[in-house]
This record gives C-alpha cells, structure tokens and sequence, in this order.
DNA sequence: CCCATTATTAACCAATTGGTTACATTAGAC
DNA sequence: GTCTAATGTAACCAATTGGTTAATAATGGG
C-alpha cells in the first residue's frame, strides 16, 4: 500500500480569503472516508467510481491519493471505519447485570438491530469477503477488531449454566457466530429471498416474526 | 435486456474441413455459462470482464453478445444456472422415510455440505443481493427457483409435532431461512471472521465443529 | 448444387477508469 | 516577513472496458 502523507498534528483553523476554500485536512479526510463508505457498500470494490466517491465528497481527486493512496487502501479504511462504528456500538452494551435468559434476548436483538440499522456494514463485509479478506489481512488494526460480545456472551452462557438454567459444554464462539448468522443473513439475502418467497421480508411484521424466531431458536437451544 | 437469438433446436453435428472450428452452438454457450459463473462469483458483477470469461470459455468475445446479449444478462443466467443446480440436488434428497428428528439431520446435513461444496453460489447470491436483485426480479423462471426444502421441511415439523417430539408453532419459511443462515453466513464471512478471530475456520476440525453445533441448535430448539 | 441463414472470427471504437503531473494557495515555523 | 511544507485544484494520461462492425465459413433446406 503506498506510503500514507500525514497532516499536522492538533491543527487550528483560521480565516481564509473569500471565495476560497478553507482547509480542513481532518474534515476533508473524514467526508471522503464517508463518501467511500456509501460507494462501496452499495456497488462493491469493482463497481465503486472514484469519481463518484470524489463527487459525493464534494472535494478533488487528488485528494482520495493524498490521504489514502490508492482505491483499495481507501476500501481498507471504510471497512475499517465500519468495523470501528459497530465495536463502539458493542461497547455500550450492558449484560452483566441482567439474568441470563434476557441477556441473550438483549443481545440477539442488539445484532439484529444493528444490522437492520447498518446494511452498508453487511455489503462491505460481502465484498471483503469476495476478495477473501485479503485487506483485512493487511489491516494494522485487527486487535481493535475484535468483538466484546464475544466475552459478554461467553458469560451469559457461565451464569446460565450456574443458574442452572442453560445447556452445558456451549462454545460462545460458535454461538456468537450463529447469532450473527441468523440476523446477517436474512437482511444481506433479503433481495432474493423476497423475490423467491414472492414476499417482502423487510415488511414491519415480518422483521418482527424474524427477531421473535431468533430469540425463540437460540434460547430454544440453550434452556435445559 | 437486449433480445436474445436464439439457436435453431436440436441441430446434429457434422464433419468440419480441418482447421477450422466444428460449430457447436449448444457447446458454445455451454462453455461460455461456465466461465461466466466462475468469473462472476470469484470478481462479483462490478469486477467480472467480459475478456477473462470469453478466454476462458475458449471463445470468441463476439459470442457473448450473440447469445446473451449483454454482460448482466449473462449474469442472470449464471445465476439461473446457479439455482437450476441447487434446486436439482435438492431433488434428490428423500426425508418422508426419516423420523423426523433424523430428517432434520440430513436437511441440516445436506444444506451445509451443499454450500461446502458450491462456495460460486455463495458469491454469486451475494453479488445478486448487492445489486438488490435487480436481475432475479427479471428471470422468466423464478418459480422453477423455488426450493422444495421448505415443502419437505413443513412435512418433518408436522410429522414430528403428532409423534410428540417437536414442539409446536415453527413456521417452516422461518427455520428454512435459520437453517440456510447458520451454515451460508460461516461459509460467506470466513474470510473476515477467521481474520478476525485469528483461526482458521475452514480447518477440517472447526467444520466439523460447526455442523454439530448447527445440529444441535436446530434440534435444541425443535425438541420438546 | 445453390443460397440464405447461422455461428464464428478478427478487428475496431468511444467512453470510462484509476492514477499522475503540474501548479496554486494556505498556513505555520522561525 | 520569509520560506518551506502541507493542502487543495485542474488538467491530463495510458490502459482498459463493454459493446459493435465487418467479414468469413459452416450448415441445412429447397
């Protein structure tokens, strides 16, 4: 990936002549990393323009170069930037103080809200996928990646068992990933499960059907 | 969609002067769908060229235009064929003889094995998904795409509920949609996810892995 | 055998694309 | 106040792209 220029730290503005633009290296940055976000979650890596993302921008080409040095270095930030939206989202999450059962039910609606909130994160994960993840590999970040519903599932799942209240031998990993699944799926499909169905999943009722057969198969599985 | 021409039907092959290239326009465009598949699901729509599908179908650019008409209509009909496929394996799958926890088994079984063997699917119908199935919605023959699982799966439910062992009220579409979720989103976010978590997630081990746990969640929920 | 149609090949085209170059203006350090 | 670095603008470029045109050879019906 080319080598990324880097603005002064903690710079202040200051006046700028008329019918002239005021630089805002930060402000500049952060809309172009918007714009790219909107484009590549709706037409994908190949399908996204730079030219489209520099219009939405509101800003100059050069300047997608300057900051980020090339299209797939801009992909990495988006999706970076996506993934950092949805880990602070994950971080005002409280379980601790709830019982287990209903720990579940907040979390399973907290994924399924956030993806029904957020279907930009779903189409940039597809095609992150697409490319087998090959710019999340080079991401310097992927700590920073991790999930702490992770831990916060894993222990839902040890009060429950202590309760008395859960199956036993439990992988939270795995749960998590079913979790998940079941909410990602049905959106990031939902175009053609709908046109086969020949129905709208995405319709007020059947969104809600959808969460209450979520919560109803996970806590299903794990209630003794 | 451009018009599409049309070969004349059932047409016999004969001897061709040497040095020049017996037509075989069934064969054409047989090799050109297949090419088209396996660039379209490795690059997505927006990545795909038509110059990599027509090297290597070991054809002729021309050919694509004559029989399909444009590059998104020979994206539908990579996805058809797609479909066409899915829906013939599912044919074969006979589950009135199971009891109806073992059929659930074998849906589960079958379905994860499917998208194991068939990762072009995935990423053809997340590229479909992307561009909000713009193309499906066009297909003369979405009816003939409609899975027979749900069928066979509402038969296992309700075999299952008289015999006492499942519990009642699961709506079939719903657990189809679960079913197909658990196993299509490990498959089409590993990449990410085994990034992520820093595993390997297609390792033999954690396959076998997931298709327990997905057992175990269906009929954890299923079982009374 | 002739001829019209079909299937195929080869070359071509205008538009688009990611990325670069050259330059201008702003801004802060000294 | 000067000078250098940083940020931003405008124009440009070579390569690529989906699709088209022109022509040729194969094929089967009459």
């Amino acid at each position: 990936m080319a080598e990324q220029k880097k603005t002064k730290a903690g710079r202040t503005k200051t006046s700028t002549a008329p019918g002239r633009v005021r630089r805002d290296p930060e402000r500049t940055r952060a809309r172009i990393l918007e714009a790219a976000r909107v484009e590549f979650a709706r037409r994908g890596l190949g399908g996204a323009r730079i030219d489209q993302i520099t219009a939405r921008a509101g800003s100059n080409k050069r300047m997608i170069y300057y900051y980020f040095g090339n299209k797939e270095a801009l992909f990495l930030a988006a999706l970076e930037s996506a993934y950092e939206a949805i880990r602070m989202a994950e971080q005002s999450l409280r379980l601790t103080d709830l019982e287990p059962a209903e720990g579940i039910r907040r979390l399973v609606r907290f994924t399924w809200d956030y993806y029904l909130a957020h279907p930009e994160f779903i189409t940039l994960l597809n095609s992150e996928n697409l490319h087998r993840a090959r710019h999340l590999k080079k991401s310097k970040e992927i700590q920073a990646l991790h999930s702490p519903l992770v831990a916060m599932l894993d222990g839902l799942l040890r009060r429950g068992q202590r309760a008395g209240v859960f199956r036993r031998g439990v992988d939270a990993v795995q749960l998590y990933i079913s979790i998940a699944a079941l909410g990602y799926f049905y959106l990031s499909n939902n175009h053609t499960l709908s046109t086969i169905f020949g129905r709208d999943l995405m319709r007020p009722q059947a969104l809600k059907q959808r969460l209450g057969h979520m919560t109803a198969l996970v806590l299903g599985f794990l209630s003794k």
